[in-house]
DNA sequence: TATAGTTGTCTATATCAATAGACAAATTTC
DNA sequence: GAAATTTGTCTATTGATATAGACAACTATA
């Protein structure tokens, strides 16, 4: 975002042409490139980039396949506008309140649930023995109809039986936990990370191969400290950012 | 790290070898392959993953060369141990005690420094006007001998002259600020993103091309408010995981 | 010591990635 | 209408990527 931006490196692995479209997504994400506005000319960006028109021209085919450009011969190619969500990470976080004034709609879409033994993880987290039984919910977050998060979520199947079908019918964990009492609750621990989509997330968030998802790893709690939740989410690097506040 | 693993992906730009490379480095970070342990033979990795034997062995000679295996002839390949470090991000989160613990050495080296009108972001973000004088500090943090972190640090260039001198003597941001009469400071926003390293990243941190890093943008402020430090940290997402604690 | 299991090396072939140059097609500007 | 600018298409060449098969070299173990 800040700072120069770096040179392309050969043979390791990336092509060429996928680096060049990072970089002017990149370029995009920075202002340098304005929304709205023509790029340079490809023989431009080739210059800067030091490659061949036609490795740019894979790199803008590939933004234009993937609906960040648009190329008109004789004109120009332009950069379609995209924002970035700002996603709010705190103490207090819930998916549908964090996004207000950025989003007119959003939403919890319960893709899966399953009931299966606690790994050791997720039980020391849980604060139940291993091996206990435990509710996952596989659900995708919705923001103006693109999905904005995909998460997997753990809770204790004994006192939380038949969340899946609260999540099923309100759309939101916050709502579902109502119905088990719990009208107020607090993230206790994020550990945060990034890494490759990898081809779930890929089909859930409709991004292309080589995209990058944050990752968060969350326990909620009660005001008292009970663990009731263990959540891993995934967020689309390229189109979410995570703001954190008071945690 | 969770979840089942995805498939690889063919002619997205990213070469087959660099993807399987990316999946083991996944495997061993999720546990799924251990330390110490010696990898599945390269036939039942190229099974398991659905490519050919030699695209295997490319994956793996990649890992070789960066560290992270070692393969021995009769034998197998096996994994060395290399953890996470886990950096906490917080109100009070600064770098040497946040990594007590977990390492036994750290300190922060100053790259370079320069003085520059601040830009439109970073005047909004420490308070002053556009185009004053800010002071760029280009650092990197190193844990036991190893680099973790690859800053980029603006102070406003009236009130903190000299520090980069300080930085460069003491090594340390806080001991720095201390010679300008400040004692404690807040961390005061902190926004956080996932992308590729560029060249310049590639060569601080060490990493192979094609790395993930972390990157949160944040501004530091004394206990009653002012600005006084605007930083965008990168983060190598192989070596570092980020906590968030209280903010 | 013989055998099975594993990594290392070699040859061969097909496809993808990148460079190079030339020219066509569409748009804007003079 | 002519010229300049820009994207689109085509041919050709080189090197990297991926698959396939065979066999050597080394290790552990029955």
């Amino acid at each position: 975002m800040i700072g120069l931006a770096g040179s392309i490196e050969r043979r390791n692995g990336v092509s060429l042409w996928r680096q060049i479209a990072d970089r002017i997504l990149q370029g995009i994400a920075s202002g340098d490139f304005l929304e709205n506005a023509a790029l340079p000319p490809e023989v431009m960006l080739a210059a800067r980039y030091g490659v061949n028109r036609h490795t740019v021209r894979s790199a803008i085919a590939a933004l234009v396949q993937e609906g960040v450009l648009k190329a008109e011969q004789g004109r120009g190619t332009f950069v379609l506008s995209r924002k970035r969500l700002s996603y709010p990470i705190g103490a207090r976080t819930r998916f549908s309140t964090g996004l207000q004034g950025q989003t007119t709609e959003r939403h919890i879409a319960l893709l899966s649930s399953s009931t299966e033994p606690a790994s050791r993880r997720i039980a020391e987290a849980l604060g139940i023995a291993k091996g206990a039984a435990v509710i996952r919910l596989e659900t995708r977050g919705e923001a103006d109809g693109h999905p904005v998060s995909r998460a997997t979520t753990w809770f204790d199947a004994e006192r939380f039986t038949g969340i899946d079908s609260a999540m099923a019918e309100t759309g939101s964990i916050t709502a579902s936990l109502k119905r088990f009492g719990i009208n107020d609750y607090l993230r206790h621990s994020t550990v945060l990370s990034a890494r490759h989509a990898d081809a779930d997330d890929l089909a859930a968030l409709d991004l292309q191969p080589g995209a990058i998802v944050l990752v968060t790893v969350a326990v909620n709690v009660t005001l008292d400290g009970q663990p009731i939740q263990f959540a891993e989410s995934r967020f689309p690097a390229e189109r979410v950012e995570l703001r954190l506040s008071a945690l």
